[in-house]
RNA sequence: GGUCGGAUGGCCGAGAGGCGAGGCUCGGGACUGCAAAUCCCGCUACACGGGUUCAAAUCCCGUUCCGACCUCCA
């Protein structure tokens, strides 16, 4: 069986993956900023990171995967203050909404889920340990600040010269040695949440909660860090800035996952709620969004639009029809397999699209096998054991439906059906077809079988 | 200005020198009382202009267009 390869952001390329500690893997994600309902484009970072941690754990890994909860920042305050409740709320409610959008898309809850405001203080710790090492500087006017032209390598995640980055106009040269130090901690400002410190009341800057909690929960060094494209600069930069400085290892390899884009451009609030998970979830089931979601590779823009998911939940009911077919010509539930090929393609950093292609191959044999109960065992199989690790078993619990196992309604179909049967032996096929509208006005479907009717809800 | 990605058939979406990934849609056929499901066949694409090569969607040079990041961002 090949081994797995994936691509690492910093040295932009596909490498084997090589864990710290062998049969164990660290991964911290950065997750969401709780300040509004998470839209598709959240969540796809959040299926993709999934895929591969079920991926992981398939090929034998113990996987420890933190992903954290920002539940400060300037516009969760700005919501407080518009929507006149305190910070907390706001975050509280996001946070429900995005855990939401987690269970109904079948992400694994993290191994645990830390929050910004709960880390103050290794936050405060780390930020002390970087002033004493004369990384960092507290100016006085309660903010501490990183001082960038002191960190070696800084920008090597995304290539970029310290003398190249624009600087921004509002950039605070009273107190910064360098319009490009980024603060670490930020002064309350009036009215503002707080949090006592050696420097003032303040709060948290954007960065060092990542750098702080990887820390606590995966020491100085762990194997992958993982968020969307556009956390490269500044905010894993930045991480990486503040973890050196302090003198641990950080991330060994770092990976990013594309955007969701609509018209070929990034998503935007302006396009207002309609891509937001829970109204999408109002037109297709979580496991066909997530089946469309995690259909791409990972670092190739997924160009949404309606349609395309549309037909992407059509070619998975085909894969859902062949699974529950298979089951009953085997008489009993699918074992999941893993096949060769889609080991294969999975450990070439993560590439489902071939992994689809499999999918459609082995189901193809399959359908063509008749009742070849070997065959069928083996094709189901494997593609239910690569449906598992895409996170998309429909036998998976997270994805249990409410319809009804009812022995009396399942008795009253096969009641209808044999009618049917009735009269379709003596060709009274009017009767038959008005039997057959009637069940699927109920919302069953009937197909007809070389081994006798077959029916679904 | 700097950094980084794109452009592939009706649509989605892989590939990164040599047998046209795959899916969806559409058309034809097989099967079927019909329908459905399934299978088979078809729809021969790689932004543009040069070049390298026996061979280029893939490599090189140039061009156009689109997008991302540059301290709010998945």
């Amino acid at each position: 069986m090949s081994s797995l390869n994936l691509y690492d952001t910093k040295s932009r390329k596909v490498s084997s993956f090589k864990p710290i500690k062998k049969g164990e893997v660290g991964i911290y994600l950065c997750g969401a900023t709780v300040q509004a309902p998470p839209h598709i484009g959240h969540i796809r970072s959040g299926v993709n990171f999934d895929i591969l941690r079920r991926w992981l754990i398939t090929s034998g890994y113990k996987v420890t995967f933190i992903r954290n909860v920002t539940d400060i920042d300037d516009k969760i305050i700005h919501k407080a203050t518009h929507e006149e409740i305190p910070w907390w709320q706001v975050a509280a409610k996001y946070e429900r909404s995005f855990t939401d959008a987690y269970n109904k898309l079948n992400v694994l809850p993290p191994t645990y889920e830390p929050l910004a405001t709960g880390h103050i203080t290794q936050m405060i710790e780390l930020i002390k340990k970087l002033i004493d090492n004369g990384s960092a500087y507290a100016p006085g006017n309660g903010d501490v600040y990183l001082e960038v032209t002191k960190v070696k390598d800084y920008l090597s995640l995304s290539n970029q010269k310290l003398d190249d980055l624009l600087v921004a106009d509002d950039a605070d040269l009273k107190f910064k040695k360098d319009p490009k130090d980024f603060a670490l901690w930020k002064a309350a400002k009036k009215d503002e949440p707080s949090w006592p410190t050696p420097w003032g009341d303040g709060r948290p800057g954007w960065h060092i909660e990542c750098s702080a909690m990887a820390h606590a929960y995966l020491g100085e060094s762990f194997d992958i860090h993982g968020g969307g494209l556009d956390l490269i600069f500044p905010h894993h930069e930045n991480e990486i800035a503040q973890s050196t400085a302090a003198g641990f290892n950080f991330a060994n390899i770092w990976m990013h996952n594309a955007w969701v884009t609509t018209s070929g451009e990034k998503m935007s609030k302006s396009l207002g709620n309609s891509l937001q998970v829970a109204e999408i979830l109002k037109k297709v089931r979580g496991i066909e969004l997530r089946w469309y979601l995690g259909s791409a590779h990972y670092r190739s823009m997924l160009e949404f639009s309606f349609e395309a998911l549309a037909e992407s939940a059509t070619a998975f009911k085909r894969i859902e029809a062949f699974l529950s077919r298979s089951e009953s010509i085997l008489g009993k539930e699918v074992e999941l397999l893993i096949a060769d090929e889609f080991a294969k393609a999975m450990n070439d950093d993560l590439a489902v699209p071939q992994a689809l292609a499999f999918i459609a191959e082995s189901m193809r044999i399959g359908n063509s096998a008749a009742e070849d109960k070997k065959i069928i065992a083996k094709t189901a199989g494997e593609i239910r054991g690569a449906l598992s690790v895409l996170g998309c078993d429909p036998r998976d619990a997270a994805f249990a439906t409410t319809q009804s196992k009812n022995g009396a309604i399942d008795g009253l179909i096969k009641l209808a059906l044999e009618q049917r049967e009735a009269a379709r032996l003596r060709k009274d096929f009017v009767a038959a077809d008005q039997i057959r509208d009637q069940i699927a006005s109920l919302g069953i479907t009937v197909e007809d079988t070389s081994s006798g009717p077959r029916w679904s809800y």
